[in-house]
RNA sequence: UCCUGAGUAGCUCAGCCGGUUAGAGCAUCUGACUGUUAAUCAGAGGGUCGCUGGUUCGAGCCCAGCCUCAGGAGCCA
């Protein structure tokens, strides 16, 4: 058996005369005789010459746009222009057909409305091609950089019984009968009998669990899927998405923001040096797609440009009292733009506030402080003004909140007296409050969401785009 | 969930004030051409006008309800 070479290692061979066998999909035959042939290992085709006067016309037919294809030849300097190998070919064999009548998939530009609908053919445009190459890239960073630096990866449960975290509304697991569920006696529905002895859920966040393994290694991360049952029809919002999470003992706040940005920058440059076609390809796309917009709702810098400037330039560090002020003294507030105007402190700020200090003011990442405890969730660390909590949230251009994170409240006593006050049950979250019985320490952590910071480094616009099979409000088709 | 907009050929879209046989480009098919770059040229086929009901002599167009999608808001990562 003939073994066979990537696509990508072909174009970068200078073996002249050397055979070469390659398989992959049709993008487009042109001229009866150019087979543009694409693998996945590069966003860029090959180009397969075929001699078709010497070629069974029959064959030359089942050429078509998504058929597999496998091809023999030998490996040429081009004749044409446009590219400078391609293939002279021996052979050529039909792998799988592709009736062209019923094929989705055209050689012209799909609305990303259209390839989300037919999201298990969308992998073969030159754009998913593109955003699935950076999102594996990014996925593999966040492993090499958390490994770098001796954080354990905690898989944290998928399947969990407390109700009490308040990130959201939650997902249902069960094995009851739906239709006839049993009962106990008061009527309700008697959840002994379930699976678990308990009602359970979908997480919505591996936190607590991931702050239970932080008091043993230190440092951990969890990278994972969560679930949240929330009625989100928005270009950012996913029912199934994918957080990474770090929890790290003896880390304050200022620790805890320095390592969400210099995750950030190493995440996005390690694309930046290992998928740099994808990234000018996507850069394009955006130009082109931007060229229907007014020429102000235009990004300023190109796709790699804004990737280069984020991973040159710190983060801009600013407290939520501090925004407050720039946000009621900008001209948008006095001139009532806002939709939402700033008047008093402990307003919780709404997207076009942040949007307003990190794409008009700041103009760079924002990390954003010290909000009002009333506004942010129990186990965060009360300040000394008893006011604020250690909280801290990463705002970007474009997609706003990317990290959401805290140094968290470790005194037992302050803890359960905040839960108490946001009606958070403390007996069923026994196992967590142990943490603050048994060798408490000054510990942080944040989420961050993984299809956002894809979206982010690739510049498309809506959170469907990045992830394989979406899954939102009435749609979990795939 | 709320606000706004959309749903017409495989795709992207046009369709006048309600009027006779619903159009275009691309794709597909047939033929020609053969160093093309989303090839080109000629011809052909292709429609439950989102669904249901209503108004009307007559509805793609007007009205009501529903469904789906997109953008914005909320919830958040």
């Amino acid at each position: 058996m003939v073994k066979r070479t990537r696509i990508k290692e072909v174009l970068d061979s200078t073996a002249y005369g050397s055979e070469v066998t390659i398989k992959g999909w049709v993008r487009t035959f042109r001229n009866n005789q150019f087979i543009a042939l694409n693998d996945g290992s590069t966003i860029n085709n090959i180009q397969a010459v075929v001699d078709f006067n010497n070629t069974d016309e029959s064959l030359l037919k089942r050429i078509t746009t998504g058929a597999a294809v496998s091809v023999t030849g030998e490996l040429v300097e081009s004749l044409g222009k446009g590219q400078k190998v391609e293939i002279k070919a021996k052979s050529v064999e039909i792998l799988g057909d592709c009736d062209p009548e019923t094929y989705p998939i055209q050689p012209k530009k799909h609305s990303l409305e259209f390839l989300r609908e037919n999201a298990h053919l969308r992998f073969r445009t030159n754009t998913f091609g593109a955003v699935f190459r950076v999102r594996h890239a990014l996925a593999f960073a966040v492993h090499e950089f958390f490994n770098k630096k001796g954080f354990v990866y905690m898989h944290t449960p998928i399947i969990t019984a407390s109700d009490a975290e308040g990130a959201g509304e939650m997902f249902k697991v069960t094995t009851l009968e739906l239709g006839n569920p049993p009962r106990n006696e008061a009527g309700e529905i008697d959840f002994k009998q379930d699976f678990f002895g308990r009602a359970t859920n979908l997480t919505v966040s591996g936190q607590l669990e991931g702050e239970l393994a932080a008091m043993a290694f230190g440092e951990i991360y969890t990278f994972g899927p969560t679930f949240r049952a929330e009625n989100s029809n928005t270009t950012r919002h996913l029912a199934e998405f994918w957080m990474i999470e770090p929890e790290m003992a003896f880390y304050d706040l200022v620790d805890n923001m320095n390592l969400a940005e210099v995750f950030i920058k190493y995440v996005i440059g390690y694309v930046l040096t290992n998928n740099r076609e994808d990234l000018e390809f996507l850069g394009q796309r955006l130009v082109e797609e931007e060229k229907q917009k007014p020429q102000n709702e235009r990004s300023e810098l190109g796709l790699i440009e804004k990737l280069e400037f984020v991973t040159n330039n710190d983060f801009e560090r600013v407290t939520y009292t501090e925004a407050i002020d720039i946000l009621k003294n900008s001209k948008q507030n006095k001139n009532k733009k806002f939709q939402y105007l700033i008047e008093d402190w402990g307003a919780d700020l709404q997207s076009e506030h942040e949007r307003y200090l990190v794409e008009k003011h700041f103009k760079k990442p924002v990390i954003l402080t010290d909000y009002p405890k009333d506004i942010k969730s129990f186990y965060m660390r009360l300040n000394e003004d008893g006011k604020t909590v250690r909280a801290m949230d990463i705002l970007v251009p474009g997609i706003g909140e990317l990290v959401g994170g805290s140094q968290r409240e470790e005194r037992l006593d302050k803890l359960t007296k905040r839960m108490d006050e946001m009606g958070i049950p403390t007996e069923e979250l026994w196992w967590y409050l142990d943490t603050r019985r048994f060798g408490a320490c000054e510990h942080s952590g944040f989420g961050l969401g993984f299809e956002r910071l894809v979206l982010f480094t690739t510049g498309m616009t809506n959170i469907r785009d990045v992830i394989a099979f979406p899954r939102t409000p009435k749609n979990a088709e795939f």
